[in-house]
RNA sequence: GUGUCCAUGGUAUAACGGUUAUUACGUCGGUUUGUGGUACCGACAACCCGGGUUCGACUCCCGGUGGACACCCCA
């Protein structure tokens, strides 16, 4: 509030340049407009990518892509707004995605809509209304897009998130989970960051059901050693009590009943073809038996994927992505019975990690650089300058240029920031005689050229013929 | 949803219950108007918002908002 009186008092006192005043002015004038002085804030958990970060989303977007067109997984995007029950159906009630996350509202129509909390459930539904079971199977899908769940923000966790994700509908193949773990292990290959898969099975949900009163029989007998949240989740989410990670509930959980040995054969030589697989294409994993996953339509393979990196992150916050077999989902969703399965991995996770591991190991994704820079004097040059460079657009060749400074030393500077090997200057001389300067940043030395020539001239100076 | 810490120019920071709020980087401009990587000069730009305590708050207190981290949970 005193800000706005203050600042024109004490620049009226000194009266200095002829622009002053004028701002002087302004500012007297938006302080008199009281509120539209305030600036805006982020809603809490989002967040901008800006400029800087570009390179490493591309980076991230160019492996996906490329891995999807090369594993032949068809690109599908869905609408942000669904249907809620939608996601309450296939995600299921009582998970906290659902019951706390969602971001659930009234259209004006009084519809119940959300923004979708994960995309599974949508590429389910687009699989059943557009009939694609009468396409070859399996169907192979994937998609890059904003993700929703109104949870505390974190070490790359967000409100507003984005997931890549991959998923194949219509084959029961354990060849079709191994692909699809590949896929995961080598978008990061892509980036060059190490991982290793965490892979267990949740077999189906009988033997899950079993696994389960076993594993909450066990731990009623252990019940005073346990923490609180273990307490609740002993009631609420049996299978979580395996990622507890309180010191003292470390003891009961490693005696505890393993998942495995409730499966039945079927359900086990699935989980062995699985890693028979991985082994073939060395991919590292490392069998978790504790691993589960929150969403409840999983059945049989679930994975995550994990950072080599000792100190990427937290504990649990420290999974890229997850996903596993949802061979009931389908079906329950009022689609034929069709085996599926797939994984989404958070992408803001990833680059942070990503960022992270490069910026320790001295490496980087290298920024995108100009090939030359062209450097204009005057209005005529300026035109002919901006005609050349349409002109190479074609070319290949990149090119830095700055058409709103007008001295050649700041247009030198800007190229020498570039770290280009060659800037072309064209001032009023040039302009006349049709002609163009290049100048080796390196040695100092500059050559005349016929502006016909400049693009082959260019190409051979920079190696590319 | 719970807990801990935090909030000064674009970024990183210093200081202070009281007349002009540091410094660096940055951005813009200049050092005879057509030549960079150095140097010098100048300019720009900040105390998150609201309330309280006080003669007086950027500084203390409360609330809000936002941030960081952990838990719950998840990508």
């Amino acid at each position: 509030m005193k800000k706005p009186i203050k600042k024109p008092v004490k620049k009226e006192i000194k009266p200095k340049k002829v622009n002053k005043p004028v701002k002087t002015e302004t500012k007297k004038e938006s302080a008199g407009a009281e509120k539209s002085k305030r600036t805006f804030n982020l809603l809490r958990g989002m967040h901008d990518i800006l400029p800087k970060e570009e390179r490493y989303w591309k980076a991230m977007f160019h492996a996906s892509e490329n891995l999807a067109s090369y594993f032949q997984f068809g690109r599908i995007e869905t609408p942000v707004l669904e249907e809620a029950s939608l996601f309450v159906r296939a995600v299921g009630k009582g998970t906290d995605v659902v019951d706390k996350e969602m971001y659930l509202f009234e259209d004006r129509d009084g519809s119940k809509v959300c923004m979708r909390p994960e995309n599974t459930a949508a590429i389910v539904r687009a699989y059943i209304m557009y009939g694609m079971w009468n396409a070859p199977q399996p169907v192979k899908l994937w998609y890059w897009g904003s993700m929703f769940r109104h949870d505390r923000p974190q070490a790359g966790r967000y409100r507003q998130f984005t997931q890549v994700g991959y998923e194949t509908l219509g084959s029961h193949d354990p060849a079709a989970d191994a692909e699809l773990i590949l896929v995961a292990y080598n978008f990061y290959q892509e980036l060059g960051l190490p991982v290793t898969i965490h892979i267990n099975s949740l077999g189906t949900p009988e033997e899950r059901v079993r696994y389960k009163s076993e594993l909450v029989n066990y731990y009623r007998s252990k019940r005073s050693y346990l923490c609180e949240d273990c307490k609740q989740r002993l009631v609420k989410n049996p299978l979580r009590l395996l990622d507890c990670k309180a010191e003292q509930c470390q003891g009961v959980k490693d005696e505890a009943p393993q998942i495995i040995d409730w499966l039945g054969t079927e359900s086990k030589s699935h989980l062995t073809k699985v890693l028979e697989y991985l082994d073939a294409v060395e991919v590292p994993y490392q069998l978790t038996h504790t691993l589960v996953r929150g969403l409840d339509y999983y059945t049989h393979t679930v994975f995550e994927i994990y950072p080599d990196t000792p100190d990427a992150g937290g504990g649990a916050q420290s999974a890229l992505g997850g996903g596993g077999r949802y061979d009931l989902l389908v079906e329950e969703m009022g689609g034929r019975p069709t085996p599926a399965c797939g994984f989404a991995l958070g992408l803001e996770r990833s680059f942070h990690v990503l960022k992270q591991y490069l910026e320790q190991n001295g490496k980087d994704i290298p920024k995108e650089r100009p090939d030359v820079f062209f450097a204009q004097l005057g209005e005529e040059a300026r035109k002919v300058t901006l005609k050349l460079i349409n002109d190479l657009r074609k070319s290949g060749l990149k090119i830095g240029f700055n058409f709103f400074k007008n001295s050649l030393k700041t247009q030198l500077e800007l190229a020498d920031g570039f770290k280009v090997p060659y800037v072309l200057i064209i001032g009023q001389k040039e302009v006349q005689d049709n002609t163009v300067i290049i100048r080796d940043m390196e040695s100092g030395i500059q050559e005349i050229v016929d502006q016909k020539k400049l693009e082959t001239m260019l190409k051979k100076k920079l190696g590319k013929v």
